[in-house]
RNA sequence: GCGGCGGUCGUCUAGCCUGGACUAGGACACAGGCCUUCCGAGUCUGUGACCCGGGUUCAAAUCCCGGCCGCCGCACCA
């Protein structure tokens, strides 16, 4: 018997929700299309994301849109062009591949492997003799992968840009301006649904693994000194399944339960709004179809960790197949991203925030005093002031009483260095970011295999009422007399009700229940010969099969109802028992 | 990327070892007709496949090589 994940995927191809890229010519790894059903399932998806994280925090977290492709140095100073490559090394004789880094960290003792270059981990593993752990034998030439999709930014261009690996740095980049549109107010959150891509050495868990996928983001900046979550109190309450750090190291993989509250004043969660969004992602899911029993988190060890995170908690959920499987990440990624931001474009993205009352502060302004610099150095003199460093130029000076630059000691006596109190009514800081973030598309299969069932050889596929593809069927109970023109009528009226309904009057009125619960429609509408005399029709629930009447005037209103949840399916109308 | 196994209508499969009557067979699904008064009914008709490229051969679904894709193991998955 075929697993269920092949189960799952025949049906995905046969009914249109989804099926491997450029199937006409082979296929290629990591590659998907949605049909017909999955864009409107994934669509669904991610428009309840939306009222979720986006719409029920409107008023300070907005959506918006960044081009995928960027500039190379938006990759630089985002640490991805460093990051996001792997170094790998192969033995010669095994034919095994090892990551470069670890090897050399694990051979030798050398511990800082992060910031080594290619040409240096070649030389170490050269000098220190490191060779492969697993036969001995002599290792080939590092080589590099960067799992950045690299291209050029217009024709005949040397201009290089990458396609982003994550939306996040266009949140980022686009900081300043939000955040002034936004009346420049802290709590700010950034969202963005988009397309992003990962160059992924061997992509090949279908839909779980892809090269091009679908992120929902959230960047959510904060005042670092007024960290607490003004909605905390909602949520501090609830539990959630979490590993912490120390023991996914040791390799103790049982969750243990505790409230948001509990988990952030203990230390496991490192802040109110990381562990407000996992609440939040828990309840998401839940929303999805997907038990919170099946759901954990699991806090990502230090060396596992993206550059960017001081603290990394997945998302992760039981799969058939593949086991747990993160469907989403809650990354605490301090102020790096703005500094490096900052840093990279010269461009000031610091916030100000007022103080209660002004405190005296004592400024310290350093010059170059021009009329030693001048004759001491003549022409070099641009040059090196240029290169000066002067973030940190008045500790230095006032701590060491010189700064080194191009080889150069300068002394204090070089400046003018003025002092002077001034009352300051507010402080300039970089906010701070919780980033929760979600593969549109692994939601999406996880939706579709915990929908997924199967009774009697027939597939049922129950999925929540408000994310179905197609909300109503509508069949007339057999194809003559009159009844396929009512039943038309009454598909024109729920879809102008703007219902996602169908119509089928091929084959039996078995064989469409049985067309429609594999696409997992929850209800359908039976017109009969006592339509025709009453103006009643019949509901199918498709879940339990129950059937209830209901007058063809009430079912625009009714079903609407339905699917606001406001209703469940007894309240309809009166119990039915087909004849 | 490496190694092993595999790839035939939408799906599941017969055929491959032993090349030729394969115009590639079946079942289910799908489309149209007839029929059909609430859960895969029946019936008639129809659509529909040898993953791609090269080689061997008089002849390739079948043998050989390469590529692509899938599964498993290794590696990778900031």
């Amino acid at each position: 018997m075929a697993d269920k994940y092949e189960r799952i995927m025949e049906l995905a191809k046969r009914r249109g929700f989804i099926w491997p890229s450029a199937e006409i010519y082979g296929g290629v790894r990591g590659f998907i299309d949605f049909g017909p059903l999955g864009t409107v399932l994934k669509h669904n998806i991610e428009e309840k994301w939306r009222r979720f994280f986006i719409h029920r925090h409107s008023d300070f977290i907005v959506e918006i849109e960044t081009p995928i492709i960027m500039p190379a140095k938006v990759f630089e100073a985002s640490g991805h062009l460093k990051h996001f490559t792997d170094y790998i090394v192969e033995c010669t004789s095994c034919h095994r591949k090892f990551r470069a880094d670890h090897l050399v960290a694990s051979s030798t003792d050398i511990v800082e492997v992060e910031s080594l270059s290619i040409e240096d981990l070649n030389r170490i593993i050269k000098d220190r003799e490191v060779r492969c752990p697993e036969c001995g034998g002599i290792l080939d030439e590092v080589k590099t992968f960067n799992l950045l999709f690299k291209t050029t930014i217009g024709p005949y261009s040397e201009n290089v840009g990458y396609s982003r690996p994550e939306a996040a740095q266009g949140m980022f980049l686009a900081f300043k301006r939000v955040y002034e549109s936004m009346r420049s107010k802290l709590p700010l959150g950034i969202a963005q649904i988009g397309r992003v891509m990962r160059n992924e050495i061997s992509p090949r868990q279908g839909p779980i693994r892809l090269r091009e996928f679908t992120i929902m983001e959230i960047e959510l900046f904060f005042d670092p000194e007024q960290s607490s979550c003004p909605l905390f109190d909602n949520v501090k309450n609830i539990s959630l399944s979490i590993i912490p750090e120390d023991k996914v190291r040791k390799g103790l993989l049982k969750p243990i339960s505790i409230t948001a509250k509990k988990a952030v004043e203990e230390g496991y969660i490192v802040n109110e709004w990381q562990a407000y969004f996992m609440v939040l992602g828990k309840i998401f899911m839940e929303s999805l179809g997907i038990p919170s029993e099946m759901q954990i988190f699991i806090d990502k060890p230090r060396e596992e960790r993206a550059h960017y995170s001081a603290q990394t908690f997945d998302q992760v959920v039981k799969l058939e197949r593949w086991g747990y499987v993160e469907v989403a990440g809650y990354s605490y990624r301090t102020d790096y991203d703005l500094s490096r931001h900052m840093k990279f474009s010269g461009v000031n993205l610091r916030v100000y925030r007022q103080l209660d009352k002004k405190i005296l502060k004592e400024k310290v302004t350093v010059k170059p005093n021009m009329k030693i610099l001048g004759p001491k150095f003549k022409s070099k003199v641009r040059e090196l002031l240029t290169s000066l460093n002067y973030e940190s130029l008045a500790s230095e000076l006032l701590s060491k009483g010189f700064v080194e630059v191009a080889g150069y000691k300068l002394s204090k006596d070089d400046f003018i260095i003025s002092r002077e109190k001034l009352e300051v009514g507010g402080i300039h800081f970089l906010p701070h970011v919780v980033e929760p973030s979600f593969g549109s598309d692994r939601v999406t299969y996880t939706v579709l295999e915990y929908a997924f069932h199967e009774k009697d050889g027939r597939i049922i596929l129950k999925l929540p009422r408000d994310i179905a593809p197609i909300q109503v069927s509508v069949f007339p109970l057999v194809s003559k007399d009159g009844l396929p023109e009512l039943a038309t009528k009454i598909y024109r009226l729920l879809l102008e009700a703007g219902l996602r309904v169908e119509y089928d009057e091929s084959g039996s009125i078995g064989r469409r229940y049985v067309r429609a619960d594999e696409i997992g429609v929850p209800i359908a509408v039976t017109v009969d010969y006592d339509s025709l005399r009453d103006g009643s029709v019949t509901l199918r629930d498709r879940d339990t099969w129950r059937q209830v009447r209901i007058k063809i005037s009430d079912l625009k209103e009714r079903l609407l109802k339905y699917f606001e949840g406001s209703l469940c399916f007894e309240e309809l109308g009166t119990p039915f028992k087909g004849r």
